[in-house]
DNA sequence: TCCTAAAAGCTAACCGTTAGTGTTACGGTC
DNA sequence: GACCGTAACACTAACGGTTAGCTTTTAGGA
């Protein structure tokens, strides 16, 4: 049963938390709003705040989740023998353009300008790479080491990271997917062949 | 004049709270020993702690500027025409090797077992990432755009946090530094050619 | 010798976060 | 419909890292 009303309260006051704090972060600066503040302004108490979200910074990454599941789906979801590193490229490009779009722009300048926030979203990152990494190991159509599924996926995120920074975005991911597609094809555990190099 | 009495002095209140920092923390773990701890036994006042370190986790990380160093140093110190990528996989493994070794096990167990500290290694890596990507964008000889510089500068920090948690750590980086210079070739301004390709 | 400024100290707070302890209200059960 | 377990929330008070403001000491140059 989704829809129990205990469950949709806990839903509204979730959202509602996570919707005033990012309106008053973009209102007056993040370091300028304290938790006390955002609880007020939320109409709850700062222990309910903090059993919604782990921290402060958690308030801004609220739908992070979502990421780390398009990512891992990506790999886990495609089609069957479908190659790993197109497929990754296409969802990088889709989520570097959702996060550079106008619409994100502030929310990405406030995230730019604090350093906790900066910090807080390179550990998500690597948190990322790291279920990156498992769902890439556990496809039996990838026969690669345990250190290259780890590998490859830190590559990918690096990938979504360095274009979000970059001057032109798009072209960034190329490139940069350039590069890993290299870097995965030499990674086979046997040399450098892919199947069979028989005459 | 490098060694007037005060640096001397100053230099030597430093190390004294680095020391003790790093003996206690050890003694009785990262989390059990507080600032004021650190302080009183190192019979400083807490905001001269805080003049040295930035932070609790500075504490830990006293020499991060050394790594930080190497890494450019390798870049910038090299022979004339010396390969980039191979130099680069000697110094990360001969880092790997110094942080795996069996006198800094006890560090290592402690900063993996504190979520603050990871972090705040994590956040480190990224401004080590940077600076390497510097590095590498002001050699002439090695003629890529900013993106494959930053791109290659991430691939290889990330190959030392990996490979430094690798079960193998030296396997590990020989395997990650081929990736990294099957990535590396691709990223010629011009195609896959190096230099003239011919008729 | 005296002056300046760096270094260190002290106090008192700020702010994120948590423990401890109720209180309310929903959901399933009899 | 009354009842109970428990999830959600509230309140207070604290803890620990960090900083601001201000004073004291001390090194080095005039």
């Amino acid at each position: 049963m989704p829809t129990g009303r205990r469950e949709r309260k806990k839903a509204a006051t979730r959202q509602k938390i996570a919707d005033t704090a990012l309106r008053l972060f973009l209102e007056r600066g993040y370091d300028a709003v304290g938790i006390r503040d955002v609880a007020a302004e939320a109409d709850v108490a700062v222990t309910t705040l903090f059993s919604h979200f782990a921290s402060k910074e958690a308030l801004v990454f609220e739908q992070d989740d979502d990421f780390e599941q398009r990512l891992t789906q990506t790999v886990t979801g495609r089609a069957p023998h479908e190659p790993l590193i197109p497929a990754l490229r296409r969802e990088i490009q889709a989520l570097v353009r959702h996060c550079t779009a106008d619409s994100a722009a502030p929310i990405w300048r406030m995230i730019d300008a604090s350093p906790a926030l900066r910090e807080y979203e390179e550990s998500m990152r690597l948190r990322h790479a790291e279920s990156l990494a498992t769902a890439i190991a556990a496809d039996p159509d990838l026969s690669r080491t345990t250190t290259a599924c780890r590998t490859i996926a830190r590559f990918v995120i690096d990938a979504y990271s360095l274009a979000r920074e970059a001057a032109d975005p798009d072209t960034a991911v190329d490139e940069i997917f350039r590069m890993i597609e290299a870097a995965w094809e030499v990674a086979h555990p046997s040399g450098n062949s892919v199947g069979t190099a028989g005459p």
